[in-house]
DNA sequence: AACGGTAATATGTAGGTACATATTTTGTCA
DNA sequence: TGACAAAATATGTACCTACATATTACCGTT
């Protein structure tokens, strides 16, 4: 008796994949229940979860309780990012990591940073104004905000030696990520600090974060000219 | 007698996640087994392993057999991104989509292109660029290359009715997807298609597919000036 | 038909056991 | 001391059971 290799949730994942894909099961079609795939295979309810859980995790289908399991409609490509902090960005990629605080104010926030807050009410902030470098060269340009009354601590806090961005992954964890990028010219006082010819395409990498509904900070990071965002590796 | 309500995988998780970040357990240290923490939590061990899981998807930890939890020296932010078929993200803006094949042609792969692929020798490749609009104006100028090895059905698509985007991703599934994104200025070419101005800054989505190690497609999309990236919704 | 409450049902989660697997640690021998 | 094999160990996976929870589906009433 030669006792058959059991299925691994992955078996099962990629088994159900190649049915999407093959056309078993199109787009907004239904899948049989959990239950009855496991009896298919003949292995337990609980590693077919563990395979449909996956593929609702990357996009494949969607689940939902009573109603079943079906394939999504609009089929997504869903990636993964990790944004690092820009000191070991810096020095993973061979470079001597250098930081300059230019500026650090308070005001009341403007209707820009209170939109990416999602706030209605006006509200007295702390701005940071920063430059990471790379060789001595300019690698990026931050301007943040950190909203005090969720993080009283850095009243205390100069940013002179360690970078906001360094104090408030170490120190300040959050429920909710914002995340967008885009493209933008280099105006001339962009263009000044980053030693960059005025007009030159730069990313940009906005970044809000909540903990637990009350705002932390947004910071938008301007690269400099060739930078790029890529997943894995 | 009160019986105290059964933990869950996530208050595990987020007793993990508060420990970590109030500096009970530092970036480097080693945290105890799972078999412990269920004890001193009194749950079962695999409502622990699922919170470790999350933790391990999340970037938090790194998990190794034998080797036990530790928290990950180095915090990177983690996100997940969507990026759906260009139709379906024109019409979900409300735009009404349009779709223009430029050219398509054959040839063999250009260094950069093999280099996207990790790729050593050169191969003939199909090329198609095609053009994306909304509401009749040009909303994403793609350069796609697919290698006919992998794709041989290609050979009989003309992609002058349905674009290649969609094709691909309703047809091939991959295993292997690489992401990048970057600014470029428009040069006169690029801006005569995406009716721009020269010099404009545009955000480019290069998306680079394999399957088991066998290369699909990869595909510069230039989008239109002020066009963004975004997690979550 | 329209409404509303109730039952039916598929997925989600927790508990517990047994074994697999990948590493590290230890121990032995040259 | 070094190399290699064996033991120890923490996480990973599979199975099963029981119950929780969110919806959908059904049915009776108006």
């Amino acid at each position: 008796m030669t006792t058959p290799p059991r299925l691994s949730w992955r078996d099962v994942r990629d088994r159900i994949h190649d049915q999407i894909l093959t056309g078993q099961y199109g787009p907004g079609d239904r899948l049989p229940r959990d239950a009855d795939i496991a009896e298919d295979l003949n292995c337990a309810r609980s590693t077919v979860q563990r395979a449909m859980q996956d593929l609702s995790d990357s996009g494949l289908v969607e689940r939902r309780r009573k109603g079943g399991t079906r394939v999504r409609p609009d089929p997504v490509t869903r990636a993964t990012l990790d944004i690092p902090i820009t000191r070991r960005e810096v020095e993973q990629r061979g470079g001597r990591y250098g930081y300059h605080l230019i500026r650090r104010s308070e005001a009341d926030a403007p209707r820009a940073v209170l939109s990416a807050f999602e706030l209605d009410t006006p509200r007295p902030m702390v701005r940071v104004e920063a430059l990471h470098l790379s060789d001595s060269r300019p690698y990026i340009l931050e301007d943040r905000w950190i909203c005090p009354r969720t993080s009283p601590e850095i009243r205390d806090l100069d940013f002179t030696e360690q970078s906001a961005n360094e104090w408030l992954v170490h120190n300040k964890p959050y429920t909710r990520l914002d995340l967008r990028f885009y493209a933008i010219s280099a105006g001339e006082e962009i263009a000044g600090l980053l030693e960059t010819p005025v007009g030159a395409a730069l990313m940009v990498i906005e970044r809000t974060t909540w903990i637990d509904g009350a705002p932390i900070t947004t910071v938008k990071a301007i690269t400099r000219p060739g930078y790029q965002i890529q997943t894995g590796s």
